[in-house]
DNA sequence: CTGAAAGCGCTTACAG
DNA sequence: CTGAAAGCGCTTACAG
């Protein structure tokens, strides 16, 4: 038989539906005897509950929505991973839903919602404080739970998990200022993120701090733009450190040194940011800041159950501890 | 207000449910002023129907399942990538489902089909023939219409988007074969995976014809691991050229090689498999196959959507075109 | 071209 | 502990 119903189940069991679905929803309200019985039919019947039917009658789907920007970048996608894990832990389905740059990012949420969702999971490191309040504004509204992942904001009602970037690009300057290297460059993306706002205000403090003058070159993310933009770096400028704000510019910055014959690290240290696996695949293998995206992914999905079954939260803005990961790169 | 429902907008009109309902899904069907009406109505409410309860009534969910192993595969994003801008100009929803090594698949596929998705994708380039056999059963038992994703199967009645593996094995083997190379080796992973054992067919073919000896060496996929397992290589092996199955295991290897003095290409060769960013940021940069990975992605959400809504489908089994990128790690 | 009514497969007070 | 009934918000024949 194809699909059997929750009538054919009570038939089979000689009960209510009222009883098949107590058997489902609150066991513990049903006669074990009655349970038993049940629990035999449906085991039989191969019978599951229709989700949509269970949705309409409930009003709880049991499903997340996720929002992203571009999956195909490593961190999404590893968080993605940690959200999925948490997330089948908890019997909640995720429906994905992908914005890009040319969309109306209000009308997408609209559709979110009618797709009646119990609650949202936000990953995106570019959004802007406005634009956070936006969406916040939108989901509070129509009270739908909501969580930003690996997203800062200052906003103290928004629910956020990340690191402290600030900290991290504080630290792995601190780690090259103490080798004593003087022309340390912060290389940055030419398209501002919050994220690597935070990172670039890390960098700026603690050069600051020291004394030395903050050098943020800002360039692609994409391999065969920053090369060129790069390969004249060395002409004109010293440069005694680099950080990249993500491995792959600091691993291709490290490339375009050595053929100008510098030698890493003595002549130039070089970190990046992420621990991805590029760190390991370059030559010298790349110090970097290990971020632990799938943890952000798994508690951003735990602090989401949390708040859709009105659970005490005491901290709904929680920061994850992040490391650095000394390689051949740096001293 | 919050969520507007069709009764609002009838009301609002002065029509019945129904007409909103046809206004909806059969536009063509309302007199053009009763239509405006209704328009006009939908948008001052900010009307946007309930999916769910839609689902219901017209079991037709416009949802997907997409089913992935680990989505941490760059392969795999790239491919949801494709999934999902496909699946968004055709107004489909997608739900992801991860299927773990430990996990019972016939079990979660029952669970699936319990969330009444219209179709199924299915990415996975580890199935054994009789694993696809069994899901396919699954599926067509429950009449939901599905396409694997980068799976390669013998059977002509599973839908399949993928690439010819055997002939990309065979051509790049080709390659190195012609020129003059003698002792190549095939790098694959010590997992088997229908994918990869096609490439070492094609592999093994082009070097029977040529008379030279298939040499498989199989390591693992983590560049920790298989790094220790080329240490060692060197120092008991001949080889003028080597193909990676990954992109990593090639650049690894190429790591270990120079570190090993070899001079890459001239004492060796080396090429990859699936065109990733680690081709560009490997010194030197890797020859590799291009598999359009994001193209199979859509091109089977594409299909699928087909087989949704019966239309008429000459093809179910689509092979997309590979190429080969020739860089500096091979002459 | 439009409306009244049944029904999709469940859950959930309400009685008992 | 269990059942009858209403209802979730839509779609879809069926009439007219």
């Amino acid at each position: 038989m194809i699909n059997a119903t929750i009538y054919d189940v009570a038939r089979g069991a000689g009960v209510s539906l009222a009883t098949v679905s107590r058997v489902l929803n609150n066991p513990e309200k049903v006669k074990d005897e009655t349970r038993q019985r049940v629990l035999k039919v449906i085991k039989e019947l191969g019978y599951r509950p229709n989700v949509i039917a269970r949705g309409l009658a409930s009003r709880k789907t049991t499903t997340v929505g996720v929002v992203i920007s571009d999956i195909t970048r490593a961190s999404v996608a590893e968080m993605l991973g940690g959200i999925s894990d948490i997330a089948q832990n908890y019997h909640y389905s995720i429906k994905l839903f992908s914005v890009r740059e040319d969309m109306d990012v209000i009308d997408t949420l609209h559709n979110i919602v009618a797709e009646q969702v119990d609650g949202v999971l936000y990953l995106n490191d570019e959004l802007s404080e406005m634009r956070v309040n936006e969406i916040k504004k939108m989901f509070t509204g129509n009270s739908i739970p909501f969580v930003f992942a690996n997203v800062v904001s200052d906003d103290p009602d928004v629910p956020t998990v990340s690191i402290d970037y600030e900290k991290a690009g504080y630290e792995i300057t601190k780690l090259l200022i103490d080798d004593q290297r003087e022309n340390i460059y912060l290389l940055s993306t030419a398209r501002r993120y919050s994220v690597n706002d935070k990172k670039e205000a890390g960098y700026t403090r603690a050069m600051q701090e020291a004394g030395m003058e903050p050098k943020i070159f800002r360039t692609s993310g994409d391999t065969l733009i920053n090369r060129q933009h790069f390969s004249t770096f060395f002409s004109d400028k010293r440069v005694d450190a680099a950080i990249g704000v993500r491995d792959s510019i600091a691993v291709s910055f490290m490339n375009i040194a050595r053929d100008n014959g510098r030698d890493v690290p003595k002549d130039l240290a070089i970190a990046g940011f992420q621990n991805t696996k590029y760190s390991l695949l370059s030559r010298p293998n790349l110090t970097s800041i290990d971020i632990p995206v799938y943890d952000i992914g798994a508690v951003s999905m735990r602090l989401l159950t949390k708040l859709m079954n009105n659970k005490e939260v005491d901290n709904i803005r929680i920061i994850l501890p992040h490391y650095i990961v000394k390689r051949d790169s740096t001293n």
